[in-house]
DNA sequence: GCGACAG
DNA sequence: ATCTTGTCGC
């Protein structure tokens, strides 16, 4: 028998429970932390999603097996031949008073670059957003929606930030933690921790890291993601804003970064994410579910 | 009290 | 997140 290269397990006993006091979430949120991983814990080559070019070339002609060595630090046993990725986002829906009141969460699965399955589901909001606490927010409705997914997601995109927390366990990191899934954080605007670096007008494919400051539960200078420039504009006066991005569970800030950058297309967004982005308001626009 | 804060 | 007019630039 093989040993097992990680010994994380689904843990559907941490699931965001928006009927918890503030303490009680935080403290979830210190359990969520604890059983993180926030290093390489794969079992897909990330290089054909890394490398724009190399995706289309795996699809064709298989070169010699043996100059296929890894080099990264994931688990190199059951490669997953293609694998597939899955972005997540929300929007929400008002009722009759002009409330929000509920929650629609929209799962896009992309495999080989196509989009393979989509579904959403729609939960009723039990608590207000709070920074920090948006896992207890979104959560549920996330959960539902990946419950009625059919296909095996092999890497999670969040719109939200994974280990850019204040206690190490955004969103990306909590349902990561629950489903025990790869997941990657990508916000839009950051959060917490500081920057090591200045971000205004990086050019495409650069990075600056982001070290954990006196507002993280880490020790100072943990690195904790990167402000990622995925997309650049050739000329003056405007320049696009960088993506927060981190690790959520089981993967590497350097290798989340590296996907995040792989998986953008034509626009800044990794494409799952933005599929997933429009996906959410054309739902809420149609029969409701 | 002040500052600061994903979606 | 969501609500929206106007405006800049290719």
């Amino acid at each position: 028998m093989t040993a097992p290269r990680h010994t994380s397990q689904p843990r559907p006993d941490l699931a965001p429970d928006p009927s918890l006091g503030r303490a009680e979430m935080e403290a979830l949120q210190h359990d969520i932390a604890d059983a993180a991983v926030f290093d390489d814990e794969f079992r897909f080559d990330p290089e054909p999603l890394t490398n724009p070019l190399a995706a289309s070339a795996a699809t064709t002609t298989t070169g010699d097996a043996a100059a296929n060595d890894e080099t990264n630090n994931s688990l190199d046993d059951n490669h997953t031949p293609n694998p597939t990725v899955v972005g997540i986002d929300q929007s929400f829906l008002t009722n009759e008073a002009g409330d929000q009141d509920r929650a629609l969460s929209a799962v896009v699965a992309m495999r080989s670059g196509e989009v393979v399955e989509r579904v959403h589901a729609v939960t009723t909001l039990e608590t207000p957003y709070i920074p920090g606490l948006l896992s207890f927010r979104e959560g549920g409705a996330i959960l539902a929606a990946l419950e009625s997914l059919a296909v095996e997601p092999d890497l999670f995109l969040f719109d939200g930030s994974g280990r850019i927390h204040f206690r190490q366990a955004g969103i990306a990191t909590h349902i990561g933690v629950v489903r025990d899934v790869p997941s990657i954080g990508v916000a839009k605007s950051l959060l917490c921790g500081s920057l090591q670096g200045d971000t205004a007008n990086l050019s495409a494919g650069t990075r600056v890291a982001i070290e954990a400051d006196d507002s993280v539960d880490a020790p100072e200078g943990t690195l904790l993601g990167y402000a990622v420039q995925t997309r650049q504009y050739d000329s003056p006066n405007r320049y696009i804003n960088p993506l927060y991005v981190s690790p959520g569970h089981r993967v590497g800030p350097e290798t989340a970064a590296d996907l995040a950058l792989g998986l953008a297309g034509t626009y800044k967004l990794p494409e799952p994410v933005r599929l997933a982005d429009s996906y959410a308001t054309e739902a809420k626009g149609e029969g409701l579910d």
